[in-house]
DNA sequence: TCCTATTTGTAATTTAATTAAATACTGGGC
DNA sequence: GCCCAGTATTTAATTAAATTACAAATAGGA
């Protein structure tokens, strides 16, 4: 965790004078990280002593060292500025802007995912006899790509984006099976209702969704789709379609190390597959 | 300019000791940010004002302040230090691993793709009286993806994963039609064919693939599909995926700006025709 | 209300960094 | 080859910064 996070982390457990230290850095961090200790004292209104106790509360050997820490966090955070386009912007501009969004989008991802969630969601589809994977409208694309990963790890899995299938298949699944559902809001009627009758089916639900959404309840694990996060500007969701790539890319590579070095071969021979098809 | 590159540029042009200096830190920069003077100046076996000076040469205030820059310039390269996962990896490591390497494609596709280039495809794009997406295997998903995408700005737009219905709909296409192609390897003899059969239709051409490949060769617009950066380990297209979702992005930011603000009023139509479906 | 424990401040000390002056190089001219 | 000018570097001194040790104050509990 960054310097800057556990900063304002800790701020509840910190006494007045400290709290009072970690606001006036809060204020503007750029400058506390050039500042001394009796002037950062001043500005907090605290003695000088307090700025090197400050440190040691938050685990720095000494002032000079929490700010490189500082400056650290700043750079790392500042890289991830995500600015809208906005008219007038001529293409390296909105190049830069659309790639740093996408970064921000997944360093938002960093911070949200977790670990222990992943790793079920990991297991189930591992274990699972087949898996289904739902998706409508822009997450049709994205139930898709999830299948064309999945289908190589050897569990014979396809995607469904028409409601009538979908219903079919919840309605034919059972304890082997689990069931993939992507959507954005997760409060679209007929998805919520697909996911109904894969649990009456006894099937296992993972839902990538947006959480506290209907979907969501529903679900035996959900992984955040990033909803909250997407930026309206153009109405289109896009960087949350790089976070549930993402995701994928993360289930995929979980299931892969499940399944250990035996993988390689199946991998390694779909990939020869094509060869015929191939020119030089 | 973060400071390491700095460093590293102004090699040439140091003084004996100063170059020993530098030396000292590339060593191990991570070290020289939580050294001293004295203890640098023993490292670099110079004298303690030489670590002053270096300093100054290097235009910072002082040697803290260069401790900060240092510091700042680690922290934004590490970010994109992508690691293989490798067996044995935890939830927590291989999703770090794995949003650093989308993070680093992300950063790798900001050194390459290049304005014009982009320009050239959103004008092709924008002035076109219909769009027709081609995509095969892993492609397809990308390319419905990219026909979710576009049409929403108001051009008819289709994609096809289907050979036939991608040869049927390349004979088909005339001056007014523009071709947008996916392949990651820009191999695959029956896209080449497709693309041939559109070319000769008179359609405009843009592919987003390996450039150099045959592929590439018969587009009028090539964008790199980042093939070459994909990371075999797992033989899963994953980076690349989030490299091309990425450039569908930038291309279609540019043309909703070339469009200008009438396009907010489709695009809220757009979305608003799906509220009904919707559960609150 | 008093006592103890915790927090904060003051003064002294230590450590670190820089300046100023002196010395050692280096290369060009004789 | 030797001397001189200019630059590079070092030693010693100074200044600045950070921390420690200790004292005072404040807050919570008996």
């Amino acid at each position: 965790m960054t310097i800057l996070t556990h900063l304002k982390n800790s701020l509840p457990s910190l006494s007045k004078a400290e709290f009072r230290i970690a606001e006036a850095i809060l204020i503007d961090p750029e400058a506390a990280v050039n500042i001394t200790t009796a002037r950062l004292a001043r500005l907090a209104e605290v003695s000088d002593p307090m700025i090197s106790r400050f440190c040691h509360t938050l685990g720095c050997s000494s002032f000079p060292d929490f700010k490189v820490q500082l400056a650290k966090s700043l750079a790392s955070n500042t890289f991830f500025i995500s600015e809208a386009v906005s008219p007038g912007d001529d293409a390296s501009l909105y190049i830069e802007k659309r790639i740093n969004a996408n970064q921000a989008a997944l360093e938002y991802l960093r911070g949200k995912l977790q670990p222990e969630v992943i790793e079920q969601a990991v297991q189930l589809l591992s274990q699972s006899k087949r898996i289904e994977i739902f998706g409508m409208g822009g997450s049709a694309a994205i139930a898709h790509d999830a299948q064309h990963k999945l289908f190589r790890l050897g569990i014979p899995t396809v995607a469904y984006e028409d409601h009538l299938m979908q219903r079919m298949s919840a309605a034919a699944a059972n304890e082997g099976t689990t069931v993939l559902l992507f959507s954005f809001t997760g409060r679209t009627q007929s998805m919520i209702e697909v996911a109904r009758i894969a649990k009456e089916s006894k099937a296992s639900l993972i839902a990538i969704t947006s959480p506290n959404s209907p979907l969501a309840a529903v679900a035996d694990v959900t992984i955040t789709s990033g909803d909250e996060l997407e930026d309206t500007t153009l109405y289109v969701p896009m960087t949350t379609r790089i976070i549930i790539l993402t995701i994928i890319d993360i289930l995929v590579t979980g299931m892969a190390l499940a399944q250990g070095p035996e993988i390689d071969v199946r991998l390694k021979k779909i990939k020869h597959s094509l060869d015929a098809t191939k020119v030089n």
